[in-house]
RNA sequence: CGGGGUGUAGCGCAGUUGGUAGCGCACGUGGUUUGGGACCAUGGGGCCGGGAGUUCGAGUCUCUUCACCCCGACCA
């Protein structure tokens, strides 16, 4: 290690994340505060996201759309809610070419009402329902404070808009979409995350029910990982999404909106990462298989990239790296890039009949026969690697999961060291409020739990209604 | 928007009481190497973030401005 040193986690994981980042060459900053570069490396993983997401969502039905970046004021202001949640942070366009607009033009920085507006063009009837739009974009929100993945002025996503005929269908929805998110992130992203729904203080500008994905970092810090939101009546009132239901009768229909961002990308970091770089799991991976030959020996290189080619052929993404680059150079280069299963041929190896295969997560080393079926043991390796990083991070979250029963507890835990708390509360905002005293901790979302009889909130001591989880966010 | 910090080669940094810029890595070329960030030789690269001032002379002093990073308040 020379040049690339990455900072100690356990020292300064805010410094440890970004060195990650710049290690793995995830991101560039840029000119723009806020605006990052997406780097090969890091667009890759993006991608991979994109392609595994919208194939589950295609699975239930839905289509992708394209709707305009720039948004009306006056179309913006029409649901109050939305507006007064997002207009703090809203980048306008005032002036096209030499010419001052009559009116500004919002930066989407969501598309509720872009959507709305056009769904009240096109829906006439119950039979013009449900309609079911998804669409992959970037978006734009003036924050103060950025960081790179975690909160970027601009940043990727996918929102999903769906208008249904019933209430009944429109939370069924929702719900299947949370359960889509969390199905990604468990599956495929090997992150455990629990779901809820969101206090009235933190729901969506505009939504009746929030849901959300809350997952934990390495650190102990929340990350609202991805939401969904059931809207009800109050965009299609707002927009005016009128249809003629069975009874031949002017209804306003229910609607939904989902989403996740480029966000996912710096929870993956910080739930997985290490020292030596990036970790990622082999299900997202962009590329699964570095293979580094030791030497220029010609039967070294073949073997290479006989087996490049068996693994490629199996759909397993892998490559020969021919570079000039010392050996050293090419195991510690993957290892920073989080590639989750490296191949090691060398003289030595073919005179031992043997292949050495090293797995990212725990850096440990295997050796295995030259003539095995090397699909089958990458493969295994990396159903190994995936559920590996799975099982820690849950172990992780389970235990940095907490109950508490006063103001007090929550306190000793959050300073010692932070984590979910499960605590009950009364349902009173002023009580999350005083909360956030204790390091800004705040509620992630409210549990599927019931409350024991006699439980009491852990801010005022009146009769709990819900069991909360709470925790310090990013 | 408050608090803290940093701007000198692509990156990381050094630069003394002011005297006209250097180191490591990276990069180019030639060669030797290759089992955990190889070595030798050689070469290229800089309006010292911008502006103004003090001075014979500013990377260095003064003022001003901009950008970025980190910590808070706000948010995916």
């Amino acid at each position: 290690m020379k040049n690339k040193a990455i900072t100690p986690r356990d020292e300064d994981f805010a410094q440890w994340y970004t060195d990650v980042v710049k290690a793995a060459k995830l991101a560039e900053y840029s000119n723009t505060k806020g605006c990052i570069v997406f780097e090969p490396n890091g667009y890759a993983i993006w991608e991979k996201m994109q392609q595994t997401l919208d194939k589950m969502f295609k699975k239930l039905g839905h289509q992708n759309v394209y709707m305009p970046m720039l948004i009306p004021e006056s179309l913006l202001k029409k649901e109050g809610e939305l507006i007064e949640g997002f207009a703090p942070e809203c980048a306008w366009v005032t002036v096209g070419g030499q010419n001052t607009l009559d009116e500004r033009l919002a930066i989407r920085p969501t598309s509720e009402t872009l959507f709305s507006d056009y769904y009240a063009l096109k829906v006439k009837s119950y039979r013009d329902l449900p309609k079911k739009y998804n669409q992959w974009c970037s978006v734009m929100r003036w924050e103060k404070e950025t960081r790179p993945f975690l909160r970027t002025r601009e940043f990727l996503w996918q929102e999903g808009h769906t208008i249904h005929e019933t209430a009944k269908e429109a939370i069924e929805e929702t719900e299947t979409m949370l359960n889509v998110y969390k199905t990604f992130f468990e599956e495929y992203l090997a992150i455990p995350v629990i779901t809820g729904k969101k206090t009235e203080k933190e729901k969506f500008a505009g939504a009746e029910t929030t849901y959300t994905c809350e997952a934990l970092m390495h650190n102990g810090v929340a990350l609202q990982s991805a939401t969904s939101h059931y809207f009800g009546q109050k965009f299609s009132k707002a927009y005016d999404i009128k249809f003629l239901n069975r009874n031949n009768e002017w209804e306003y229909a229910y609607q939904t909106s989902w989403g996740s961002t480029t966000r996912m990308i710096g929870g993956l970091i910080m739930v997985h990462s290490d020292e030596n770089g990036l970790v990622l799991p082999p299900k997202i991976a962009p590329r699964q298989v570095a293979i580094v030959p030791i030497g220029t020996d010609e039967e070294v290189i073949s073997l290479c990239q006989n087996i490049n080619k068996k693994l490629l052929d199996a759909d397993i993404i892998s490559f020969v790296d021919l570079t000039e680059k010392s050996p050293g150079f090419k195991f510690a280069e993957h290892e920073v890039n989080g590639i989750p299963v490296r191949i090691e041929i060398g003289k030595r190896d073919l005179e031992n009949g043997q292949i050495t295969l090293a797995r990212r997560d725990t850096r440990e080393k295997i050796n295995v026969s030259k003539d095995c079926d090397i699909v089958s043991e990458v493969k295994d390796l990396m159903d190994k690697i995936q559920t590996n990083l799975f099982e820690t991070a849950k172990k992780r979250m389970e235990e940095l999961t907490f109950t508490a029963k006063t103001f007090d507890e929550v306190k000793e835990i959050m300073e010692k060291h932070p984590g979910f708390v499960k605590a009950p509360w009364c349902g009173d905002e002023n009580c999350e409020i005083k909360m956030k005293e204790i390091r800004g901790t705040k509620s992630r979302c409210i549990l599927d739990e019931k409350v024991n009889d006699g439980d009491k909130c852990v801010v005022c001591g009146k009769d709990a209604k819900h069991v909360v989880l709470w925790g310090i966010q990013y």
